[in-house]
DNA sequence: CCCTTGATTTAGACTTTATCTAAGCTTATA
DNA sequence: TATAAGCTTAGATAAAGTCTAAATCAAGGG
C-alpha cells in the first residue's frame, strides 16, 4: 500500500499505520510516538510527525482538528464524524447522514474535504455527573 | 452586553470584542492582539488570551478549530460553516443548509455545539492557479 | 557484491501557540 | 472612602510542532 503511493516501506511508518490501524482512540502525534516506541524505542519524534503528515497527504489516514490542543489522526476512512467530550476530552467516533457530507454552497472554492465535528458531554460523563446528584 | 453575562465591561474586554466585530477575517489570538495594540498598546498576551476564553465561554463569540496551526475567532453567530484554503490559508464563511447543523446520531452524547469544516483551494487562488498556467 | 544516489531517520535545537504565576491595578459595593 | 473581588500585566513556563545537519538505509547499475 505504501509503495502504491511512492513511499518506501520502513519499518517505522508500518509502525505508525500500524499503531494507527489498531487503535480506536484517535491518538495524537505523541501518543503515537509513546505508543511505537514501545516496540521501536529507537524511533524519533520528528520521524512520526513527518510519517503523520505523508500518511496524511497520501490520504491514507486523516488528520482531525477537533482537539484544539492537539491535532488526532484516524485510519478510519469511512465516512463518519467525531465527537469531543470536554469533560473527560476522548474522541469519538459518531454516525452521520452521508447525504450531507458535501452539501455546502462554495462560491466558487474548490471542496477537497469537508468536516463535521461535535462537541459536548459523552454518555459516560453524562452517566456519572448523574450518580453524583 | 457583558455585565449581562456576568463580565465586568473593561476597557481591554470591549476593545478585544470591538475588533471581532469589526472583522471578518476570523483572526488568530496574537492576531487580534496586534490589531488591539494599536490603540491600546498597554494590553498584555494573557488579557487577550483570557478574554477570548471567558467570551467563548459566555457564547458571545466563537473559538474555530478549522486551522491546526492556531485557533480563530469570529463575532458572527448566525449559523454558517467555514472554509480553509491551504494554498492562501484564509478562513471564508460559507453558507450551510441547516439541517446538518444538528443531524448527527450522537449515541448518548450531548451534544453541545456541531461545526462544520471545509477544506480546499479558495476561488481566489483558483484564478490566480488557471492565469498561471 | 559493492558503490552511488536519493530518500529516510535521528537527536536536538528552535519556533510558535498557549498557559500559568504573582504582583499590582481597577471596579463595584457598602 | 474602604474593602473585596475581579481583572490586567510582564514574564516565565509548558506543550505542540518544525527545522537542520549528520548518520543511516534502500534500490539500482556496474
Amino acid at each position: 500500500m505504501l509503495r502504491e503511493v511512492g513511499l518506501v516501506p520502513t519499518i517505522q511508518r508500518l509502525a505508525v499505520l500500524g499503531c494507527l490501524s489498531r487503535s480506536k482512540r484517535h491518538p495524537t502525534a505523541d501518543q503515537v510516538l509513546m505508543a511505537v516506541r514501545k516496540r521501536f524505542p529507537s524511533i524519533s519524534r520528528a520521524t512520526v510527525y513527518n510519517t503523520l503528515d505523508v500518511l496524511t497527504e497520501a490520504k491514507m489516514i486523516l488528520r482531525l482538528n477537533v482537539d484544539p490542543t492537539a491535532a488526532r489522526y484516524d485510519a478510519d476512512l469511512c465516512p463518519h464524524a467525531h465527537f469531543r467530550c470536554r469533560v473527560c476530552q476522548k474522541v469519538y467516533d459518531i454516525e452521520m447522514k452521508d447525504a450531507r457530507t458535501v452539501d455546502v454552497s462554495t462560491d466558487g472554492h474548490l471542496v477537497e474535504a469537508v468536516r463535521t465535528y461535535a462537541y459536548g458531554v459523552c454518555a459516560s460523563c453524562r452517566r456519572k455527573e448523574a450518580r453524583r446528584a
